[in-house]
DNA sequence: AATCTATTGTCTCAATTTGTGACAATATTA
DNA sequence: TAATATTGTCACAAATTGAGACAATAGATT
């Protein structure tokens, strides 16, 4: 894991750890599981409390690449899928007991200490489209785990980070026809019933097999490969996998 | 005007002046005249720059207040709707020698001074619909003009103000259809027509009439008024309101 | 007063897209 | 060999959109 996630401890000021002030960004990490949509959650040891995995800017960084560094830091992928959502900065969100909660639990913290991790944010939202099979979350130096949740089985989270959750389920609904979704969420090789499952899981309703099936090949953005055999007593799919 | 939208001269720390060090925002105020879409752009004497108008976030204050505090200093206006449609974090941006340019040139820092606004800045990007006509714009404390510019005659604008027009621009598209966006541009009540040349102005292309009005219509959110007699000779078309 | 002109509101029919179900073609089990 | 579940594709109905026609009409022109 980067030393650089989190600001090492003790350090009381953004200028001494080199991030800057008041910029933090969340990320919500989706994934598909075959039948589910997931998202990973970071919990914190003590605490019972539970978060986006998060992070904050460096000095010379930008802002994308922060959370770049972040996603890499928790599943070893680079290259992720990523786009920006939304932008948090309502004075409700501004609870630094929370934060001074979870530092004092793991030892970042004394009690009555000053940080600069207990100023006021404003969190930049962005989500992130993986393939499921391809992790491992690992936690950062704040939490103790970084685990898969079914998108309706959530841990109540900290802060506003439901609400995040919300807005970039949203997005990503808005986007599902511009930005070919699946071809993060699914392995590279795939059947129309998965990818049908995708969209399902993204939308939340059913959708008619015969017509999904018309549009997506209409569109021609799919490549057709072998047929897929499993060993189900019933006509076997063909894989698919998107064209470049 | 607000003696709050652009912290005092000589104060040097982001603290000292109340503010949140590291965040900005900048806003694309669209107005639509009756045949083109304009945003409004703030000038800096003697520097021949132009830019979006922004500001900053107060300590004790909600992002989104900071923004409709600045539109209502430049504008009078309260009530204004607001989108947010992306925050701009690239190390490219951070260009301190064009804001010591403009700080200079109208004497909020003396030469080799430091100063908090020289330091770098993750900026906010929301847009805002308001009606072109309420309206007189008034320059901030560190500009010397605010003047309406169509979309597609903007002067030069500093840093990667270019690439938010562009992007707040990309956003109203994909909101045209969502958001009702007439009603925020467009007089309490207007004709077909110049709703359709709304559309037009903002999708920046034709769009066939019949089918407009039929589309609209069909949506059942305009109530019918009195026809509009402009002395035209040709059959004169009925006024329409948004139903709340 | 009759005619002309530009624009509006509405309708019609063709073209396209979507909804819905049917059906034959499998791959395996019974 | 028959039974079963799923897949790929087609056919037809329903809904939406494209494209134009046309009458109504407010004022200008004669």
């Amino acid at each position: 894991m980067s030393e650089n996630t989190i600001p090492s401890k003790y350090v009381k000021t953004a200028k001494e750890s080199g991030f800057l002030a008041h910029i933090a960004y969340d990320s919500v990490i989706f994934g598909f599981d075959g039948s589910t949509l997931k998202i990973l959650i970071s919990g914190y040891s003590n605490t019972k409390l539970f978060a986006l995995p998060g992070g904050f800017v460096k000095e010379n960084e930008s802002l994308d690449d922060a959370v770049r560094r972040g996603l890499y830091d928790r599943t070893g992928l680079e290259n992720i899928y990523l786009e920006q959502f939304h932008t948090f900065g309502s004075l409700e969100r501004y609870i630094p007991a929370t934060i001074e909660k979870i530092m004092l639990s793991n030892g970042h913290l004394k009690a009555g200490e000053n940080h600069w991790l207990l100023e006021r944010f404003i969190s930049v939202g962005y989500y992130a489209l993986i393939n499921f099979n391809e992790v491992k979350p690992k936690p950062d130096e704040l939490s103790d785990s970084c685990e898969w949740y079914p998108i309706n089985e959530l841990p109540p989270l900290m802060l506003d980070h439901h609400e995040m959750v919300q807005k970039a389920l949203e997005t990503l609904r808005g986007n599902i026809n511009k930005k070919l979704v699946g071809a993060n969420l699914l392995p590279e090789k795939f059947t129309m019933k998965q990818y049908q499952q995708v969209y399902e899981a993204i939308l939340g309703e059913n959708i008619r097999r015969t017509t999904f099936q018309r549009q997506i090949l209409g569109l021609e953005i799919l490549k057709r490969h072998e047929k897929q055999f499993l060993g189900k007593s019933h006509k076997a799919p063909f894989l698919y996998s998107f064209i470049k």
